[in-house]
DNA sequence: AACCTTGTTGGACGCTCGTATAACAAGTGT
DNA sequence: ACACTTGTTATACGAGCGTCCAACAAGGTT
């Protein structure tokens, strides 16, 4: 009888690197069924993998979703810092590059909007959700100050003006995100190009 | 053996005013709990209502959000309408409480939030809920555009700017909502009307 | 006063959920 | 070759889910 080889019935992973799947296979889960469709067994499917392992490293589905914003916020700020870094140094590039990036891969996304609104779900019950939000949201800011100081714009108005762009960034990325038949890429940068030459302006507006 | 009269075990209700009803319990559990803890029997309990009526009045859970979320925004128009009523005649007045009426009561609310997050987070799996998404951000856009045109921006400009000033309070409401102790509703409403100022200034900005 | 319509109840059904746990096996050191 | 560690599986369990439906009763009609 010869000897039959029969390949091993699983593989195993280092921690993180196992931590890392389930994490995407989150982002998935979620892009696909929203919230209401990522249960542990949904995602243990979707990484290839057996429903018990989730609990195995994460202390429920929200601490996943929440470990899946997280790195998803990162992977957003790796993208920020690239387009920042590939406009040279010209300042006004480098905020443009920091502005427009939104509205390309990988940020518009639809995986990443579905991420942030399960996520957002979680902020009204959560403070320690909550947190993590002010974080990510703070980091944007921060990092658009700094490009806006660099540009010439009054200490004075550095926070409201970040406020502004971040706002309309945001918005026009949920509505791209949302609609995107309604608004293209190309389109919604343009528009926010426009509106950073003017929120940026240096001549007040006259009420 | 003196007759003892039982009060009542339930009232009945018009069609209409128990779809409504409903419609303020799954707003309210929304608000509390988030989409995870919206099941029928929650929303039931919150109305004072057994389980089983809900399914009589809903195809089930999802199509109660819709509703919910139809009705809240029949809301929203109605208070913009009554802030663009109580600014009078003149066209920049009126625009003005347009945009800052989302940053005070009934718009500015966690409530609502809670019912916004919930829809979108069905947006991207249903395709009657994204068209409703549509109309909904659909109406509010025209209702800008109007009242552009009213303070003479040109026509060429009004989908622009319409998509720009949305976006800008979408996103100024959303944070306003998320972390109201990181933007204060004055200061949203300073910061948004500053950026209406700019977006509609006539003088070209340079690029 | 008897009756009918129908809003409403309350529980049963089958399903899926999250969690806990014992058995198993892959990789590693000896 | 052996034992050991531990990542992984498979299963079991109770709770909660959405849906369904027969029974009930409130309010109006005859």
């Amino acid at each position: 009888m010869p000897q039959v080889s029969t390949p091993p019935a699983f593989r195993r992973s280092e921690p993180d690197a196992r931590r890392l799947s389930l994490i995407e296979a989150c982002g998935r889960v979620l892009a696909r069924a929203g919230i209401a469709g990522a249960s542990v067994r949904a995602i243990a499917v979707e990484a290839g993998v057996s429903p018990g392992l989730v609990g195995h490293y994460f202390p429920g589905v929200d601490g996943l979703i929440a470990a899946t914003y997280a790195h998803t916020g990162a992977r957003v700020d790796a993208a920020l810092a690239a387009a920042v870094k590939a406009a040279g140094a010209d300042p006004r590039a480098r905020l443009e590059a920091f502005v427009t990036a939104s509205f390309a891969a990988p940020i518009a996304d639809p995986e990443l909007l579905a991420t942030w609104i399960a996520f957002w779900s979680l902020v009204g019950a959560r403070p320690d959700i909550a947190a993590l939000h002010d974080e990510q949201y703070g980091g944007f800011r921060a990092q658009l100050e700094a490009l806006l100081a660099g540009c010439g714009v009054a200490p004075g108005q550095l926070r409201a003006t970040a406020i502004a762009i971040t706002a309309l960034v945001d918005g026009l990325w949920l509505e791209l995100c949302l609609s995107p038949h309604a608004l293209t890429a190309d389109e919604a940068a343009a528009i926010a190009r426009d509106a950073l030459n003017r929120l940026t302006w240096k001549e007040p507006a006259a009420g």
